[in-house]
DNA sequence: TGTATTTGTGTTAGCCCTATCAGGTTCAAG
DNA sequence: CTTGAACCTGATAGGGCTAACACAAATACA
């Protein structure tokens, strides 16, 4: 059989007995073609089987339909479904991803090495999951590349880069107030790392719905985690420990939750009939354990899309340069067995 | 700032006082450049901040510095892993990767439309893990197109593409020695699904094992699950409603092995007085659940590393064109809570 | 009818690199 | 001093595609 030896837009051509430029017009769905032309190329394209050369396409043209996917100690869960549904988009749109593990971003000069070696692949665009979309540092740079760029759950302090948000406070009230309603008035929170800032969010959200339902905020029952598994049993152990311990305990992501539901289950506390427990963000782990975790969805897979599109639309057509930003307030709890009633 | 206006070989060359053709050879660190030459140029690169244009490379040269990493519905802890490991390999190599997920790959004509797919990437190599290390039709194609490859997990039966492998067979018989000098002697087992050649692998070593400590096999114990925490729960069931349900469960998969935990959960079974539980693949969630697995460590991040490693050498020198065979025979047994003595 | 405008297609000149081969240098051996 | 073999460097020619312009044909408008 051939061994590397594609079929180029030159053959396309003479087959259809056009140009290589009108072969190329199609190809990029310009209006400039005649209906019938356009006919004959598409009827040769798939006769021959030709596929175009992206490297060519990228050098020649600018668009080399590669998009990246920046992030930076993802939960393996939250990564798995950003990766599913931004393939999934990708291949419809007719691009490729390329991820890059930005593990070692931790002082400026790693980062401006990380810009080089984004610059040197010529990537249409760029995703940046949090809490990357965060970092000032390297939205800076990006910037000075005018690679266009969407940040995934959070706004930007920089106004070049599209958007795509999802309300953290607004769904931490929620959750919260599904706890009140169901008697809890000692509800535990433990919140994530401070540089992400869905973290502060989250909590903001917790402090806000208890004060509207005229709840104290006690301090005392506040922890400060780091999005792990161990973290979150950790500082179980300590909530538990109190006094007077929380009813309900609110982690602020699946993989902390998952955590204190193995404190307790040491403890050989009862879940939800002694101890009520919640996540956030509706990852795997969420079903994976017993008892079942509520949760709150998060849309990662619609929020991926999103950035995908973006990015997809920028490239192709006549931008107008201005940023989008989208707000996903598609909130939604999932009720499964870990949340129950107090007293 | 610039916007997109990097510098081009061009200029180093002026720069460094030699012609494009020298820095190229710097680059591409090939060996007939003088030492002093090699030092001006390499000033000259990091002077001006140089990045050569991978697009260009890939047109010019035939090495687009491009790997592909493709699957099929993996678990996402084992995808992770896959990928934390490969993309520091590639970083450390100045390979970039491009994930492509094969969701659609379900009869031949999928197949050959993905096969184009891949070739329009002009990638290096592609690394495909199981089970598409596995597709036959899948792995014919991908022959013919001439693309240096990859197979994790599985030896192929067409010989001309690498492989790196995991003794699944010597593992799983070590695993189920454990078991039995535990005490255990009626050890349920629940394998994978069919397309994975690994499922079979595992039992045959289950099976070996019991054979060979002088146990017999018993069919009513074995169960086929598909590598889902729901068909854990499910098969656990089924296990635990026998007349004589087994002491000891031993799933093929950490994901199978949580659910298995917690339908013993669901019914208040002690774990592991009263029942043991295994796993295989030592995955994320195996420590992220109350009692941790005992499970079987599969070097996913050594196994991803060496394919990449394959790849970049059969990019970089002058290869032979004999496809290269790993075996990793690091087997490693992780013990942790949910493993105890029979009686 | 002539001129302006729109539409469709072809021509040419690169994009930035590397392969290839030719030319130049150096050094050892004859 | 000649010859041959190293070794090192440069000139040239593309790789497959698209941007930009040029041009022909078709349509519009006066």
């Amino acid at each position: 059989m051939n061994k590397r030896q594609p079929i180029t837009i030159k053959e396309v051509a003479e087959k259809a007995g056009v140009s290589q430029m009108t072969v190329s017009r199609v190809l990029n769905k310009q209006k400039l073609v005649k209906e019938s032309t356009r006919e004959k190329v598409e009827a040769a394209i798939s006769a021959l089987n030709y596929r175009p050369n992206l490297m060519a396409r990228g050098l020649a043209g600018g668009r080399s339909k590669l998009i990246g996917l920046a992030y930076y100690n993802p939960s393996p869960s939250y990564l798995s479904a950003l990766l599913v549904s931004a393939l999934k988009h990708c291949r419809d749109l007719g691009h490729h991803l390329v991820i890059e593990d930005l593990a070692d971003i931790e002082n400026d000069h790693d980062t401006s090495a990380i810009v080089e070696r984004l610059n040197t692949i010529r990537l249409d665009g760029l995703i940046l999951a949090p809490p990357l979309s965060s970092n000032r540092a390297l939205l800076s740079l990006i910037k000075d590349l005018g690679l266009p760029t969407v940040l995934l759950g959070n706004r930007s302090s920089i106004e070049s880069h599209s958007t795509v948000i999802f309300d953290d406070t607004a769904a931490a009230h929620r959750m919260t107030d599904l706890l009140v309603s169901r008697g809890h008035e000692r509800i535990g929170f433990i919140s994530g790392p401070i540089d992400h800032p869905s973290s502060g969010k989250r909590q903001e959200g917790y402090c806000q719905a208890l004060d509207e339902r005229g709840l104290p905020v006690d301090d005392a029952l506040i922890f400060q985690g780091d999005f792990t598994f161990r973290s979150g049993m950790a500082l179980a152990d300590k909530l538990l420990d109190l006094k007077q311990p929380p009813t309900a305990i609110f982690a602020s992501n699946d993989d902390m939750a998952a955590g204190v539901i193995a404190a307790a289950q040491r403890r050989a506390i009862q879940i939800p009939s002694e101890l009520s427990i919640v996540g956030f963000d509706d990852t795997a782990i969420a079903a994976a354990i017993w008892p079942r975790l509520t949760t709150l969805h998060q849309p990662i897979a619609e929020m991926a899309q999103a950035a995908v599109e973006i990015i997809s639309q920028v490239t192709s057509s006549d931008w107008n340069g201005q940023p989008v930003h989208l707000i996903n307030d598609n909130i939604q709890i999932i009720e499964r067995e870990s949340l129950g009633i107090s007293r």
